[in-house]
DNA sequence: CGGCGTACG
DNA sequence: CGTA
DNA sequence: GCCG
């Protein structure tokens, strides 16, 4: 980053003692180069480092653009599935369907992968409500019968995934489903688009088993849980720190625990409960002043980006245009310490707006020892990302290459108003990982699993910190082919990866997401991440 | 018939 | 088990 | 429950 003489920075990562107290003052430049020299608000002048200095104030020229229209961006409501009375004109044209013959749900997957998804705004009108049902139908199953994709005794929830890339091709698709494909009167686009809802839906939501599509009664899955109660479960499940197992064993166990107004000690206590009392607060929408409110206190970091979505939390995505954000042990070496310092509510019922301290909510933290983000191999590359053999031939598999290096808080914010919200800071480790880290951050969860499937499918592996090639587990130094570029007119590129060598020259999310195309622009229709909805 | 996203506290 |  |  070129300062330029007499603008105002801001010093930050110093780490002697002296240094140590100049972390976070504003200073104007005097002189520049690789160290420079500024003034101080008082009057002394020193030199630092330009790596240990950021503009004062400075976002991405988009920044504002961006939190502005986020937090504009559509949702459709899961649960507001109901009528919509734009049915009989979706239904009147499905005489007319174009032939889906040959269709595969695979082909569905990449049609919202492709040009098809999330246009803006949303695709077509007539099929949000399908997206909504089957989103709610997703949710119930989760409620039901957990996430599990680990663990023997537990079934892969099937279901879920199923019907959330449903949704997907539902919101992504731009004209009626019932023009795309013959809509069945036993199906549910059908039904939704007729009644406003479906016979899946209407069982769930009225806590009976739903019925398969053997015809059967689905009374338990194959982990022998109930299917009944689902409303009671998926409710139960959305409080921060509860997740759907312990909704279910609750709800069976027919403990009626969060009814009354006081909240009698379970399970995880001190911070739960405070996850309880502010309930109602963190399922409301956090509207676009709040979200830019949330934003001011990070803005201590060059380069922060803000995604409020009008949705129930706020996400901070912070980094530095240059510098690894975390370089050495200490906190003040850390981005993320000072700044939860900053933030942070003293213990003991303060009042006024922060960030609410572990003592009242739950506050979790997510660090890695930033010494080892430091690490190089011989040849310079980073030494945690994946791309010896060695890492994988030691463990059991070919499992255990990466970690997620990013540095993350989650917790519960209390704004200048008193009402409390959900806070992600997420601190993006090494610049060259933005594009990767805001793909990921930016979701949906959904569109994370179908990226991440199709990584898959290419031989590589997406994580919130790269794109590596990901051969099979057997013998080593396998060659990965890699499609850089393929599109018409313009020369074609490929690489070929030996063993987990990391995909070259990735440097936006357009970039990544044309390797994760084969090389085109068939999911240009993603490159902004606003365009993600899916 | 195995796999279904990937990671951390 | 929880979280993103 | 669908795909490779």
């Amino acid at each position: 980053m070129q300062l330029g003489v007499g603008e105002v920075v801001r010093i930050f990562g110093l780490t002697s003692d002296k240094g140590r107290e100049l972390n976070g003052r504003e200073a104007t430049v005097l002189t520049v180069g690789d160290r420079c020299h500024v003034e101080l608000a008082g009057g002394d002048a020193v030199s630092v480092r330009n790596c240990n200095l950021v503009r004062a104030g400075e976002y991405d020229s988009d920044d504002g653009w961006n939190v502005g229209r986020v937090a504009k961006r559509q949702r459709t409501e899961p649960g507001s599935a109901s009528s919509s009375g734009s049915s009989s004109t979706a239904l009147a044209a499905s005489s007319a369907a174009p032939s889906p013959a040959g269709v595969s749900e695979e082909g569905a997957v990449w049609l919202v992968l492709s040009s098809y998804s999330f246009p803006e705004g949303c695709a077509c009108v007539a099929n949000a409500p399908i997206a909504a049902a089957f989103r709610s139908l997703e949710k119930f199953e989760v409620s039901v019968q957990c996430d599990d994709d680990a663990s023997e005794e537990r079934h892969f929830n099937s279901e879920a995934l199923l019907y959330s890339r449903a949704a997907a091709v539902a919101a992504g698709v731009p004209f009626p489903l019932s023009q795309w494909m013959p809509l069945g009167k036993s199906g549910f686009a059908y039904q939704i688009l007729s009644s406003g809802s479906c016979e899946a839906l209407a069982k769930f939501e009225s806590g009976r088993p739903p019925t398969g599509s053997d015809n059967a009664l689905r009374l338990k899955n194959e982990a022998g849980r109930s299917m009944g109660s689902a409303p009671e479960k998926r409710q139960l499940g959305k409080v921060f720190g509860l997740g759907a197992k312990t909704a279910i064993d609750l709800v069976e166990a027919a403990v009626s625990v969060f009814t009354a107004a006081g909240c009698p000690p379970l399970l995880r206590l001190g911070s739960l409960l405070a996850s309880l009392r502010h309930f109602d607060e963190l399922q409301e929408p956090v509207s676009e002043a709040e979200a830019l409110e949330m934003r001011r206190h990070a803005d201590f970091m060059g380069g922060s980006r803000t995604r409020g979505r009008a949705g129930h939390d706020v996400d901070l995505l912070l980094w530095h245009a240059t510098e690894p954000n975390s370089w050495g042990e200490g906190e003040e070496a850390c981005v993320l310490l000072p700044l939860l310092r900053e933030l942070l509510l003293p213990a003991g019922g303060a009042t006024g707006p922060g960030l609410l301290p572990k003592e009242e909510a739950r506050l979790q933290l997510v660090r890695r020892p930033h010494a080892e983000k430091q690490r190089r191999d011989a040849d310079g590359a980073r030494a945690y990302l994946p791309r010896r053999k060695a890492a994988a031939a030691r463990d059991r598999g070919s499992d255990i290459l990466h970690g997620d290096w990013h540095d993350k808080a989650y917790g519960i914010w209390r704004n200048t108003a008193g009402r409390h919200r959900r806070i992600d800071i997420v601190v993006v480790a090494f610049p060259d990982e933005l594009p990767y880290a805001r793909l990921t951050w930016t979701g949906s969860r959904t569109l994370n699993r179908l990226l991440r499937h199709r990584a898959i499918q290419l031989g590589l592996h997406l994580t919130a910190n790269g794109l590596t090639a990901h051969p099979p587990a057997g013998r080593g130094r396998q060659e990965t082919t890699v499609v850089l570029d393929a599109r018409p007119g313009r020369e074609r590129v490929e690489v070929a990866l030996v063993g987990h060598a990391p995909v070259p020259d990735c440097t936006s999310e357009e970039e990544v997401l044309r390797v994760l195309a084969g090389g085109t622009d068939a999911f240009a229709g993603i490159y902004d991440p606003l365009m993600r909805n899916a």
